[in-house]
DNA sequence: GTGGATCATTATCCCAGGTTAATGACGCCG
DNA sequence: CGGCGTCATTAACCTGGGATAATGATCCAC
């Protein structure tokens, strides 16, 4: 494990979409880092059903939690970007209920053992935030099940793909007309429960019927209301996320 | 609202699933009680998009959190059992994403709007409490995920079941060989992503099988190993849980 | 006791999406 | 260079589960 980055400097805090820090909090956060964590694409970062697991900040990179049936059937339960929070679930359970995998080179800020009981009885706005954070990864997690439960899989996708396009510019990943989208059909057919062939077939309608362009990896959205509408896709506005 | 009943003549806390409580976080809780909401059956007890709601937990009876589609295509979430939490997500983001619905009359405690902050600055262990219910739930959506995006129909349905199952009893709602189980087969359909019909031809495949007793709201498994299987459907064992 | 809800049940029909398989396009390694 | 693994793509075929509709059984309210 690296050293931990110095917090004053991180790259994400000054974006928009995450509320602002007073400099006690921000040292006690820094204070609770013990290092940053490097995984490759692929790489297992937490594996389902480990017993001891560490809280983690995603810094940078891509990964998604996941769920397996013992035949091997997979279910993506979401993707994280970063500013997202990971590892909660295994703090508090006993054992993690899921998996976690890098889609790229990862980077985490890790937090120490005793962050957690530290934060919520020292720092109560921090403990807060946490509660918020976990709330908040619960409110994606509702709409997925909305989405593979009563979606069509031409909704499903659009939807998917709007989400995901959002909530990359929220982590400052808008390059020139476009995000980087790290994920294989495979891993898109996983999110939604749909098969891979579908969900080629899917996105070759939304290409041809000039709703998105996506090559290489890269993907760009012409008109977000159409997609919308395509997907039945509205989110309420984001409120300013806490960052730890 | 009724005013509140006495936390030291709870019900539900001596039940064994429930962690137990210092003498000081009952008082703090019962502190925080502004009294208790009654519901009819089918009425709404948090509307979709509400702005401000106010945290309860479930007392007696059963709920469910749903979300809909413009068009009326419903998802059930996950449903509300006593000793459940309810409401955080409206408390800590602007507007409820979600709605909830009550199955049986049901009784609620009801938090003043000042109690998260409280708990979190002046009782670190209730703070923990609430984040670890707020964990636990998403958990329990996580499982949905997987259920309704790659388990088969027959899969779907008893894993339901027994889930529904284990967990009434958690509640002490255990009697006589089977729980009472307020849901019409539309509720099952919803919250399993499938149609009413075909619900209903999957519970006679599973009562001619001889797995389930299910009738007027009486469900009873013979056994439960066996429609675990049919589900593929294993929980880890349960740690108790904190009740608010 | 009769008209109208709601709910369970069954049958008929049919399609959205699964399954299998074959083909290419790359990228990587020896 | 040649073999291999991963991905995307398409075609052919088929099935799990959706849609629609009809029939009863209760349980009201009037």
């Amino acid at each position: 494990m690296e050293p931990a980055l110095p917090c004053a400097a991180c790259p994400l805090r000054p974006l928009p979409d995450f509320k602002p820090v007073t400099p006690t909090e921000l040292a006690s956060i820094y204070d609770a880092k013990v290092g940053q964590r490097l995984c490759a694409a692929g790489a297992t970062i937490l594996a389902e059903g480990q017993v001891a697991t560490r809280v983690y900040t995603l810094l940078k990179g891509w990964a998604f939690r996941f769920k397996t049936l013992e035949d091997g059937r997979r279910q993506i339960l979401n993707f994280l970007l970063p500013g997202d929070l990971l590892g909660l679930q295994g703090e508090l359970h006993a054992a993690l209920p899921h998996g976690v995998e890098a889609l790229t080179p990862v980077n985490l800020c890790a937090f120490g053992s005793d962050a957690l009981p530290r934060f919520f009885s020292r720092h109560p706005s921090i403990a807060l935030d946490i509660t918020w954070l976990s709330a908040h990864e619960e409110r994606l997690v509702d709409d997925v099940v909305l989405t593979v439960g009563r979606r069509t899989a031409m909704e499903r996708v659009a939807a998917l793909l709007v989400h995901l396009y959002k909530r990359a510019a929220s982590a400052g990943l808008i390059e020139t007309s476009g995000i980087q989208l790290p994920l294989t059909q495979m891993h898109i057919a996983d999110a939604l429960g749909l098969s891979v062939v579908h969900t080629n077939r899917v996105l070759q309608r939304l290409r041809k019927g000039g709703f998105i362009r996506l090559e290489d990896q890269r993907l760009s959205i012409g008109d977000l209301q159409a997609m919308r509408r395509v997907g039945r896709y509205w989110e309420e506005p984001a409120p300013r996320r806490p960052l730890l």
